[in-house]
DNA sequence: AACCAGGACGTGA
DNA sequence: TCACGTCATGGT
């Protein structure tokens, strides 16, 4: 039985390498993730994602960029990144993109800056504690298994805050990572640790690759994989 | 007018 | 563990 394990192991998942180049050779380097100063400074050059920061994998570089993305992170939870940006660039003009400030509003303030993302009264909840969390790190980087201790910080949003807001080495698995690759016929694996490590021990060990696969997989799926029937026309047929 | 969005949580099998 | 209902606003 052991052996037998063994020998699924050794499946050979080397698609999971092909598709990664397939898709950046197709969209492109995107940038991810995110930051409001990047997005308004080159939103009118690519157009096409609306900036971000392509092939700059030093960011984020400040504490303060650390946090506008796990802010974005919560925001964006079950929500387009348009209406997670309408909400940062309020949070932005109330001036409280801080872990200390943001936790002095009142959490009426709070809801109503962010009603845009939906969800707002436990993703106001959310952001405060993921703000005392913040601070508590005193600028060290968090263990997996204590930001899942957070509220509001489930499996995607803890590996999303590990991989672009402090650059390690963890994938980043969504549903429409499941939803294409089971619609490809590649991957039926829908449990999340095991989606992950199924990525992981098949790529390099390479942040820029991490962070650059999840965000292209979201881009093809915007463009293939948003209504039904699925992957109609998906290039990576062919 | 249904359906989905860069999910997480609480509950009960 | 796993499936299911719930949370809520906005766009197509």
């Amino acid at each position: 039985m052991k052996n037998f394990c063994n020998v699924l192991k050794k499946k050979n998942y080397a698609f999971i390498y092909d598709v990664y180049e397939r898709l950046y050779s197709l969209y492109g380097p995107q940038g991810w993730w995110p930051l409001l100063d990047l997005i308004t400074e080159n939103r009118d050059k690519t157009g096409v994602t609306g900036g971000y920061h392509p092939l700059d994998y030093d960011l984020p570089e400040t504490l303060e960029q650390q946090y506008e993305i796990i802010l974005g992170t919560i925001l964006t939870q079950n929500t387009t990144w348009t209406s997670a940006e309408k909400a940062l660039i309020k949070l932005k003009q109330m001036d409280i993109i801080q872990p200390q400030k943001l936790l002095t509003i009142e959490i009426k303030k709070l809801k109503e800056a962010i009603r845009c993302v939906g969800f707002h009264n436990q993703k106001s909840y959310y952001l405060k504690e993921i703000s005392r969390f913040f601070i508590a790190l005193d600028g060290k980087i968090p263990s997996r298994q204590d930001l899942l201790k957070v509220k509001g910080v489930g499996n995607e949003t803890a590996d999303s805050i590990l991989l672009y807001a402090y650059k390690q080495p963890e994938f980043v698995v969504d549903n429409y990572t499941r939803r294409i690759f089971h619609n490809l016929n590649l991957i039926n694996e829908i449990n999340y640790i095991k989606l992950k490590n199924l990525f992981e021990q098949n790529l390099p060990i390479d942040v820029p690759i991490y962070q650059e696969y999840h965000a292209l997989i979201v881009e093809h799926a915007k463009r293939y994989y948003q209504k039904k029937p699925y992957g109609v026309d998906d290039p990576l047929k062919e």
